[in-house]
RNA sequence: GGCCCCAUCGUCUAGUGGCCUAGGAUGCCGCCCUCUCACGGCGGAGACAGGGGUUCGACUCCCCUUGGGGCUACCA
């Protein structure tokens, strides 16, 4: 039996979007499984839209999320080269076998004539194709053509009257009629060939066993089908997975906030999560668990259990997820990963001049609390920036029985700040003014930071120093009195 | 418009004719913990799109309707 083979074939016209990032996580999840080889193959016979930058963007989002290949454009391998618009002789080859054995022909139709014959059709209430103006020019007619400089595309012959029926692993036999298909062009008139050739011929020359692709291509196979067997080539086995849909059931799209991997890295999301989330998208193992390992998933995957509706892309699990991975990293890992996001900060400075203890106190706080870690800044914010007062701490500050509280602990405000000293002193406050530690608490803290949210109070106040409390507390007083006047 | 795909809580999904007064997760709400938020614990509301069949019995099979999506390019 043959070995097992499948691809990811993006095109380098933008950033690996989500959906392409769950296709390769697919076909790589299959591969691990089936123990099954993956090629990376780039299709950029888009001249206009394909970019270099956007293949080594994509190269690095899939690294980023840890897939890996045997064998493609950045690996190398015995099938190279691996991106098409280094493979034009090799389509040239075939593309001349099927004109030879007039299953493609010459087409010199203009794009104003090409539109208006699908107008036309679409008005009739018919499938708009090509109805085949030019397969039956003679060969002194195409002699012709070309000798006055006319750049032909050439079309592939779709056969009359047939049903192609392609095995779909996750759809079951889809059924396609030849009449709705029109022939297609194989070639464009600058002499690269479309994705349809293309793909085919790729896949078969790299030994491709299973397509696995996303639905929106599941139009196209039975065009691929019937170049398949023009060729004489056995088709592969395929799978066809939904579509990931935005939060309006629409194709996710730039409209729907972050799509590409590379704003998710950036927002502050880990690789794991990512690659966890994804992977439910459309698949699910046997058990309830929510949180699977590479290994659980591997070990799992099989495209049987692959859904065929199509899934809408919902943040709030990803953030769940994110923050569950977050929640298991140990203080030290954790504080690796925020690194970048806090030396982007306005407030880095600040934050390296702590304590080790301090910075400790500080990872603490945010691993319990962060999403995603660019929201770092808002906590450094709140301990570095300017004061500001929100309308809610305004509201607290402004009740009565403040005032005397906050004058105590001003006055007995400890010199040994450290978190557990300050606790203490908080607690014994609580008890000597015979208050509930809300009481306490809550005025201090909007006070303090001017925000009825955040880290526990000890440690806002270890890491400000005494110095700096009182400063603030200072100012929250003056604010107090100066609103009595 | 034509062709194709899809249809279980808001969302991701389990379910392959009786195990289902439909399970899990997320989100939401409530309680506990607690200075707040977060974490953690407990509980609650929340779905088989509609109509026909088939069957002793349909979430599960078939048909229709409706809804959503994709394709319909010299883009992939």
């Amino acid at each position: 039996m043959k070995p097992l083979k499948v691809r990811f074939a993006p095109s380098p016209t933008g950033p690996l979007h989500i959906g392409g990032a769950r296709s390769a996580l697919f076909n790589y999840l299959f591969a691990e499984h089936h123990n099954a080889q993956l090629v990376l193959r780039i299709e950029d016979t888009d001249l206009e839209r394909s970019r270099r930058e956007y293949e080594d963007e994509i190269i690095s989002s899939l690294r980023w999320l840890g897939l890996t290949w045997a064998e493609g454009v950045d690996t190398g391998g015995e099938n190279g080269p691996y991106r098409q618009t280094e493979r034009l002789d090799l389509y040239r080859r075939y593309e001349k076998q099927l004109l030879v054995a007039n299953h493609a022909y010459y087409c010199f139709c203009s794009a104003d004539d090409l539109e208006q014959e699908r107008q036309s059709l679409i008005s009739k209430g018919e499938t708009p194709r090509y109805l085949g103006k030019c397969r039956h020019l003679s060969p002194q007619a195409v002699e012709e053509k070309l000798r006055q400089g006319l750049k032909p595309t050439v079309r592939f012959q779709v056969p009359a009257a047939e049903i192609i029926e392609i095995p779909d692993l996750v759809r079951g036999p889809v059924r396609f009629a030849t009449e709705e298909i029109g022939d297609f062009i194989i070639v464009k008139s600058d002499g690269i060939p479309t994705y349809n050739f293309a793909v085919v011929i790729d896949d078969t020359l790299m030994d491709i066993t299973h397509v696995i692709r996303a639905e929106e291509h599941l139009s196209n196979t039975p065009r691929q089908w019937l170049i398949y067997s023009a060729l004489g080539f056995p088709a592969p086995e395929f799978a066809h997975i939904s579509l990931i849909l935005g939060a309006d059931r629409q194709k996710m799209s730039k409209r729907h906030g972050a799509t590409s991997l590379i704003q998710y890295r950036e927002i502050g999301y880990l690789p794991e999560a990512l690659f966890n989330f994804l992977g439910f998208l459309g698949w699910s193992p046997e058990g309830e668990e929510q949180i699977l390992s590479r290994e659980e998933f591997t070990a799992a995957f099989t495209l049987e259990r692959v859904s065929k509706s199509p899934a809408v892309f919902d943040l709030n699990k990803l953030n769940w997820l994110n923050h569950q991975y977050l929640l298991k990293k140990s203080l030290a890992d954790y504080a690796l990963l925020l690194e970048p996001f806090l030396k982007k900060s306005a407030y880095y400075q600040s934050f390296v001049q702590l304590t080790p203890e301090q910075k400790e106190l500080f990872m603490t706080g945010m691993r319990s609390r962060l999403v995603f870690l660019s929201e770092v800044e808002e906590y450094l914010q709140l301990l570095f920036g300017p004061l500001q007062y929100s309308p809610e701490s305004e509201e607290v500050l402004a009740e009565n029985d403040v005032l005397p509280v906050l004058n105590y602990i001003k006055d007995h405000f400890p010199a040994d700040t450290s978190a557990a000293n300050v606790e203490t002193f908080l607690k014994n406050s609580i008890k000597t003014l015979k208050i509930k530690p809300k009481q306490l608490y809550m005025p201090l803290r909007c006070a303090l930071s001017g925000q009825i949210h955040g880290m526990e109070l000890p440690v806002m106040i270890n890491i400000w120093g005494q110095k700096e409390f009182l400063s603030r507390l200072q100012l929250a007083l003056g604010k107090i009195n100066g609103n009595d006047c």
